[in-house]
DNA sequence: CCTGCAAATAGGAATGATTGTCAATGACTG
DNA sequence: CAGTCATTGACAATCATTCCTATTTGCAGG
């Protein structure tokens, strides 16, 4: 709520870019924007969805998920994790590295002795204890990227609705 | 399914561990644990429920996903990112990592001028393309160790039916 | 300032993943 | 070999998320 100029500025750049992506600004939107804008801690969209609740007593949680995912479209917004959908289980026990693909979900494993022993800053330490350390490549797959070539449009990053659907 | 001594090894700790935990032996437990054991992909619920079902054509989905949670709590998998539940917003472009909660799903951004520059093995490149690089750190939160410690039992990695709920 | 239309919204139903409940079954102990 | 309790399968319930659709609204022109 104390907004600062970091907050301003992400705010300014969300509507920025929504208008010139031709989208309109809507009422919703931007209290939306402003609530995505100036939170630090990383909210679901129910948490987005209360707290624009407050202000706009009538949004839907329809439109919060279209609003989010429309900032994820645009390249303003990531998500924590790889792509939701279900949950994965890992019977690697070695340490060890994943790379996820965005489109399709595919993960692999990789091993790094350098990656291994990656200092963490000592003021992780202040938010709880450390149990694991991993670091996660995003991509696209050569699969995935095959598929892309084969229809219309090269290499993007996942954009754009149909590219949210996939496991 | 070609059994290699690493999946073996596994699914001999598998029985062991089980054994040892005094939870009984069921031919269904067994095939689901030699389908984890010898994955290499990482499988949800659903693909290991499919597996099994050509050998055991009437296990249910639910068993799969009560066996898998006994492996997790017993710490013989793991779980691809953190604690499933909701897609989580991230408004933070610049390079920076994540420390997240496995028992509340706390999540908070750390930076590291050494993890931002970390080399990635060149094989990686064989899976697909890199768009991102991240390091994740999971451990427990100072809240939850607090609560823990408040309650009966210490600081335990996340085990027990309990465990799992929280977001 | 008024009008029309495509885009956007509210809501509620639908879907997919996962978990809870409970009676029947089967794995081990004595 | 019988009894007991963990385990299972079927199904209902829940949670997150998306789909569908009638209604509303932003905004370009007149």
């Amino acid at each position: 709520m104390t907004d600062s100029p970091e907050i301003l500025s992400r705010l300014a750049r969300y509507q920025a870019a929504a208008k010139a992506a031709g989208v309109k600004l809507t009422h919703q939107r931007l209290e939306i924007f402003r609530e995505v804008a100036s939170s630090l801690e990383h909210p679901d969209a129910e948490s987005v969805f209360r707290a624009v609740q407050i202000r706009l007593p009538t949004v839907s949680l329809d439109t919060v998920y279209r609003t989010l995912w429309l900032l994820h479209d645009l390249g303003l917004v990531a998500t924590l994790g790889p792509r939701r959908g279900s949950v994965r289980f890992d019977a690697n026990l070695e340490p060890h590295h994943h790379y996820v693909c965005t489109r399709c979900g595919l993960a692999r494993d990789f091993t790094s002795a350098e990656l291994d022993v990656m200092r963490i800053p000592d003021a992780v330490q202040t938010f709880g204890s450390i149990v694991t350390t991993h670091v996660e490549v995003r991509g696209v797959c050569g699969g995935c990227a095959a598929k892309s070539a084969a229809a219309g449009q090269p290499d993007l990053p996942p954009s754009g609705q149909e590219a949210r659907r996939e496991t």
